[in-house]
DNA sequence: AATGAATGAGTTTTCATTCAT
DNA sequence: AATGAATGAAAACTCATTCAT
């Protein structure tokens, strides 16, 4: 039990130690990019010797990795969020206004597009962004059906996926848009987006 | 004559070994990204030394820039494609399809993926798309506004804005989507797409 | 404590190390002057990798800054010496078949020409060079009015300082001498040396 | 006699090339030092091409000699100029204002520097030097033997030559106290420099 | 567990020199 | 005679990674 319970506590541990150096590596990666930050950056924002991270991570690549990984965890929340509600469709139009403004963050979009264009290249990274897209495809798909059906709508499989993909395309090219016109007026945004979201969600 | 001769052959000449590097670099970015190209690799690929490119741009971020620039140009063409129909507005969704079909193809999207990465740390690299987008803006809306006049729509700008940015939010994010899911079914985005448009460009 | 000597020794360490870089160096700065010595030459020298060295200079010129700095305290450390008599002005004389001497030693001038090339093109060199040179003035100033004072000669600023700038262009004009006339014979110029010093220290 | 004229021709014109590029080094050499003065900025200079410089010099030491050379010769001319008066030793005293003056013209020193530097290392520009100098010291035994015979004193060669030394390491040295101290008093100096030339042109 | 000294391969960039034209 | 495109060998500097302590 002892033996156990120092096991467990060494796993916590470690698993602490990796978020302290993930949490560090976070404004380094937004200052400079994945590989414009070095080593010696993020570990003297870790407050840990740089050998050290070498025992919890086994490259930079491994960090890289761990990085995106668990940003990708933060997107699969907000669906589960749209989930919980009886009616997810209007609930969706009833939230838009504040899920624009949280967009609107650069907190929110700054890592992202080093995220993505590190998935362009690094097949490990694409691989692991797919897998994540494809759980909340799923989890859209099925709140899709569900509100549809609530409804009496149709909700054949490929309709649906059409839709997700380009209700997902305007949220994620948000960010983008944010990056080319730094002028972007969020109540203007809303409306427009409001008009093209109601036939993709209540459509037939 | 013979100098005047000499030196446009002269400036040709530069313009083409800039070409030259440019093409070559294509490749090399999409392989390992703005950073992890080296000028050496780059080098190789153009068929020429490494100190000999350094006749032809100042440094590597010039390298860049002149990359972002050219593949600016590409988009903004775009635009003006569309531009020369009568109805611009029926236009654009009678060109869906292949408008689609077009950005389905990797080669028009590997590298986006870097440029915005690099926009997002890089201010030169940023100032220039904004300003590309910008100008890309203005047309849009011109093109925009004029479709809507000839059915008698509203036009005022604020309106037009916002439908703009969610339309370019759409196509830019169609891009990330193939990233994420690499099963995206054509024909099915095509359909979703349109139902999206339709409001945006002819609703009240 | 044993932080504190933890951390002292540390310091000594880095010390040590930077000392060991600098002397390194002087042979590499002798035989091909500053800019013709390479960090991989210096590092070579110094039993320790080129990339290693920048963990103690922040580059190749902060290596000669120091190393000039260095340079420099050797010089003052000589007015002090003197001042240290109870009569000065008759111990310059009296030591001056010593000096002179000294003065021959290559090793003490073969840098010094780097040096002053250095200071005549590097502002930072030059003002390092010109406040150790002031602190010096200062020091043969004080030596001067004593020395006059003790036998009842005048001893305005002006006076004294033409005759010091004159003194010391003789001492700094001697290891020019040595390159231009290697024949140089030590003897006949003390004898001339004594000449030349006698009126400007003894003198109206 | 064509032929003739054709050689003696091409003679010159080689000589007002290699004058054309010698004089343009100069202040890219005052400017950057021998070594940081590249071949593109001297052609650029000179109004001539990188490639074509290498009909005329085989290297850039090459240039650099020369350059040398060149410079030698105007301290040369100086002792020639005292050599014409009836009373040398009265001109050199006479002079001394004027010749301080010339002394203190940056113009003059900020290449001597770099010249010294250059002969510290490479003993093709040291024995240069050392001839041009062992010329002028003849120049200037004479020139003191003869001043001191028309005043009836002591001309033996040893007590000469060290006079000499002392005599041009004033000088020489002058050039590195205005390094030094750029606050330097020019009458002070005068007035000083007359006290110690004095003993050593007049002297027993 | 933790450090940071140390390495060596790699980076961008410069430049003397050559040579086809 | 003259150009300047082209090269290749260096330069200074950075950094992921290892390892003795």
């Amino acid at each position: 039990m002892s033996a156990d319970g120092k096991r467990r506590c060494d796993l916590e541990r470690t698993q602490s130690r990796r978020n302290q150096v993930l949490e560090a590596a976070e404004c380094c990666f937004a200052r400079s990019g994945f590989h414009g930050a070095s080593i010696a950056e993020i570990s003297k924002a870790a407050g840990m010797s740089a050998g050290h991270i070498y025992n919890y991570f086994e490259s930079k690549d491994d960090i890289i990795a761990a990085f995106v990984q668990r940003n990708l965890e933060r997107v699969t929340a907000m669906i589960r969020d749209l989930d919980e509600n009886d009616d997810p469709l209007q609930a969706t139009l009833d939230d838009l206004e504040d899920t624009v403004r949280e967009k609107f963050d650069p907190a929110a979009w700054t890592l992202l597009t080093e995220i993505h264009a590190e998935a362009s290249r690094n097949p490990m990274i694409a691989q692991l962004m797919q897998e994540a897209d494809r759980q909340t495809r799923e989890q859209f798909v099925a709140l899709l059906r569900r509100g549809r059906a609530q409804r009496g709508l149709p909700a054949d499989e490929a309709l649906l996926k059409g839709r997700i993909e380009v209700i997902s395309a305007m949220f994620q090219g948000l960010h983008l848009r944010l990056l080319f016109n730094p002028t972007l007026d969020q109540a203007a945004v809303s409306t427009a987006l409001r008009m093209a979201l109601t036939p993709l969600l209540f459509g037939d």
